[in-house]
DNA sequence: GTCTATACCGTGATAGAC
DNA sequence: GTCTATCACGGTATAGAC
């Protein structure tokens, strides 16, 4: 018990700076929560923030590359599964499970697009979805099916995000959603050949 | 044919910054938007902007005061007619109308609901979409089905943002996602008494 | 290798002159 | 009704203390 005090000795600033960073993008917004605000809250200043990130931007960039691993993964493997009603329900099952265990990034993506559209995240973000679209859609579908595929993606984000504040148990609203979700795309699947 | 010149005469200003404005924050997002950028355009000073609205909030508050009294009427109405079926679909379909209305409008708040949350639109927007979905669940209806409701409203907006930026004509788009709505409210419907 | 002090320019906002 | 001047705070940058 020599070293270590109020605020913890050294060497994790970096992931504490992820840290509160993340927790106050989520809770007050991207533009809202200045570097000046993070700094205070770790107890040193502004430019110690500049010692371990190049930019605002970098702080973010760094939290979305660590908690969306997991994304990439479930993409990498549904790509080579064959495209049956089953792979769908897995990756649907998966993308929900992703999400809850990094909410805070989830609903701060959700809540700050126009500010990810423009940063790099964004690019990222958007082919990741895109991908699991052309993976849960049959590209000959009738219009309607294909708004079901992307419509259960959402809806899976809708069951994070907005129902969390209404309804109790978080754990029973993230199934709900995730069988409502499979629902869609099982009802599109089925009127492919 | 005597005044109105370069950038029309006069009286008119209020509402040309209310276009322009309008127009940068659902392009750039809210806070990317510098009153600068907006004064630039209407080639007047920043300080100009000042005698027309208190802050910058009150910029986005009159154009979304403007903009969605149609949503605030459709609820009025709504919450007078008999809770049948058709009257959901009457609300899925108008609500679907209105937003095709105000693009714009709707395009910004889901894109900087971050920044919405934190304005005093945030709370009534809320509250409207609280209400819409009060108009469309049952509340003894499983889990699953008042899920399939909020799932609902969220393909309505999911089919005008996100699927406007992929597929062809987006009046077919909107049509397609108004109908996968529709369908979820119909089963959400025939599971209650 | 980790941080502080300090300064730069752009932002929303205010007061007061024309 | 519109402008100039001025303000505090935002992200960013660098020099240098330990």
């Amino acid at each position: 018990m020599s070293s270590s005090s109020p605020q913890q000795r050294r060497g994790n600033t970096r992931q504490r700076i992820q840290d509160v960073a993340l927790e106050l993008f989520a809770e007050q917004g991207y533009e809202k929560t200045s570097l000046r605000e993070i700094a205070e809250r770790l107890d040193v200043t502004k430019a110690a923030l500049y010692y371990h990130f190049k930019t605002k931007e970098d702080i973010i960039i760094s939290v979305f590359d660590d908690l969306t691993r997991p994304i990439d993964d479930l993409i990498g493997w549904a790509e080579e599964q064959p495209r049956t009603l089953e792979t769908k329900r897995e990756v649907l099952r998966r993308y929900s499970e992703a999400m809850a265990s990094g909410v805070s990034l989830y609903r701060f993506m959700q809540e700050n697009q126009a500010t990810v559209r423009e940063l790099s995240i964004g690019e990222t973000m958007k082919k990741r979805l895109f991908a699991l679209v052309e993976l849960l859609r049959s590209a000959d579908a009738p219009l309607a099916d294909q708004v079901r595929c992307i419509s259960a993606l959402f809806t899976l984000h809708a069951g994070m995000m907005f129902l969390q504040h209404v309804e109790g148990d978080p754990e029973e609203t993230r199934k709900a959603a995730l069988e409502v979700a499979t629902d869609l795309i099982v009802q599109a699947h089925h009127r492919q050949p």
